[in-house]
DNA sequence: TTGAAAGCGCTAACAC
DNA sequence: GTGTTAGCGCTTTCAA
């Protein structure tokens, strides 16, 4: 139990042979120590390993070198990839990050963003969970903190935001389905509440309604229950679709698990693509084809803008918010083609 | 910016008509409060929504609501359901979290554990990337900073610590292998520094060796092109190994693409199975055998004695540590048959 | 059982 | 350019 007590501001002034103060300004790169003094006090800082409190400084009103991050679900692949971008930023500019998953609980959410606002973090780095109405976050800002929402706007928004295209992925993923000859594309997803569920359901709905399609939305079909006995059903109708579009990556799955136990082959029975890419989406039989998104761009946009506020608020500037729409790329492998026989 | 301060013990004071101490008594659950006094206090602070101040309290040198994780790669599946579970358990219980990818770098690892401490986490969990004889953040604990390791003991290990049958794992797998008829299993993986893998090739190893036939360690394939470049080599061999164990998921994926590259029929051509298992090892074609182990419950476990070690570094009891072993269960699905014509 | 005083390590405001 | 003073909100010590 050797309480090795850390240096104080204290120690090291008394060994530079300088004043509290002048010790303060060097840390905190105050312009107006002379360059010998500066140099005095930072050997002192060295030969004592000082490293400043951060709890006297949060005393006296500063913000702590910390960042805040809520996402929907750590565990889930998308967000997993954003936060290890996040928290590598914040890192390589001296901050540390919070992580905190909400659950797709809008209260939870609220609840950990006034905590870590009351933790003094620096910024909050957030992909809401709340639906349209909801702006309990919004007044955080008013209290002078950073705020980028990122993956889904802030509702109500005026805070920066970095999305992407969700709606021209969707519409692109239609169109490459309906130029294959088909013409029966049901899409699927769970819960339109969803910022993103809801324009891909927009995007997908605008280019079947321009290519005098019906569009066809299943909604709502969380386990993988649900979804095989949506696809059983799917397949015995007269008239059956000839294709599938997942608006995200779990239901993709589920429908995937589905088709492979009821043997029907991708894609002469039935072509599927899906939104977000993973992984594995080259290695399954067949390639599946897909919208992806990339998070680490999506990560990286977000940590800057929220850095350039966290700047900015320190001086005083409250610029106007930034919305970023990042490109989606359609990735094409071999689960689309022109609707076979059985299924005609 | 309405400056709302929050409330101080002061205010809550003043209301409820007391002295400073009675509230922080009040606060902090201490005995000597007579109950009338007690609800006085309770009342002011719920009518002020008075909140703690943590600066304050670290000033005085208590520890911060708050727990650090370090794992070396948040974007890997397994440590993000990891640090998901983690934070879940940790908010139930009043803390925050402080989450570092240590991007496997044991220096990083190191720093990056040192600035927990001296943000004075209540404790620390962390997967460590360090190798055997690296002990630096070993004296973290004489600090009396409560320290769980997990997936991977901490070199020296002195700390409490979670990881699963890695060799058993193994060895069950190679011998689940073996009993199809296979007598040419190669194993492959990256880096034999690395706690688990080490323990891996150990259970190989040994059920190869009890069975009579020659181990076949492959190391230090990193990209997917060493992987495919030493899977092309492999193929070209007279007596060509029948099987495949990769050792860590990553390689997995590795394998199987570089196979199906090749067009290699698996598990005709080729029986492959892998340790650690994901979400479409069922869906994939065919259904991927491996090794699985569960990131919920080595995070549960660890959380729960992290939890218990906070509470015994507060009532002085420093308990000898404790060591849990979890188990790991072989799924098999279909990507290991008897070997056929083809690779005899 | 309760309260008053001291000070944790730092920085803002003001002197020099 | 540099030092001195006065707290930030809390808990620890000691006195009542």
């Amino acid at each position: 139990m050797s309480e090795a007590r850390n240096p104080t501001i204290r120690e090291v002034a008394k060994l530079a042979r300088v004043g509290l103060m002048t010790v303060s300004r060097v840390i905190n790169n105050h312009p107006s120590v002379r360059p010998s003094t500066r140099k005095k006090v930072e050997i002192a800082i060295a030969q004592l390993g000082y490293r400043q409190n951060e709890a006297a400084r949060l005393l006296k009103g500063q913000r702590a070198k910390m960042i805040g991050l809520i996402v929907p679900d750590l565990s889930d692949a998308f967000f997993a990839s954003c936060a290890h971008t996040v928290q590598h930023i914040a890192r390589m500019h001296g901050y540390m990050t919070l992580v905190v998953s909400s659950e797709r609980d809008a209260d939870l959410e609220f609840q950990q963003g006034e905590l870590m606002a009351s933790r003094k973090v620096s910024g909050l780095l957030i992909v809401t969970s709340t639906s349209r109405g909801d702006e309990r976050l919004k007044h955080l800002q008013s209290t002078g903190l950073a705020i980028v929402a990122f993956d889904r706007p802030l509702p109500g928004a005026d805070t920066d935001c970095v999305v992407v295209e969700n709606r021209l992925g969707a519409e692109e993923a239609t169109r490459h389905v309906i130029e294959h000859g088909h013409s029966r594309i049901v899409c699927v997803g769970y819960d339109e509440e969803t910022y993103t569920i809801y324009e891909r359901i927009q995007g997908y709905t605008h280019q079947m309604n321009a290519s005098g399609l019906k569009p066809e939305v299943a909604l709502g079909l969380l386990t993988f229950e649900e979804v095989r006995d949506w696809v059983k059903h799917l397949l015995g109708r007269t008239n059956r679709p000839t294709a599938i579009f997942s608006l995200n990556h779990r239901t993709a799955v589920f429908v995937l698990r589905a088709l492979a136990e009821m043997q029907i082959k991708i894609p002469e029975e039935m072509s599927v693509l899906g939104f977000d890419d993973f992984e594995l989406a080259s290695v399954i039989t067949p390639p599946f084809t897909t919208v992806a998104q990339s998070p680490v761009e999506v990560a990286r946009r977000s940590m800057a803008l929220l850095l350039e506020r966290i700047q900015g608020v320190k001086t005083g500037a409250a610029s106007s918010p930034a919305k970023i729409l990042l490109p989606v790329k359609l990735m094409v492998r071999s689960s689309c083609a022109p609707p076979g026989k059985a299924a005609s």
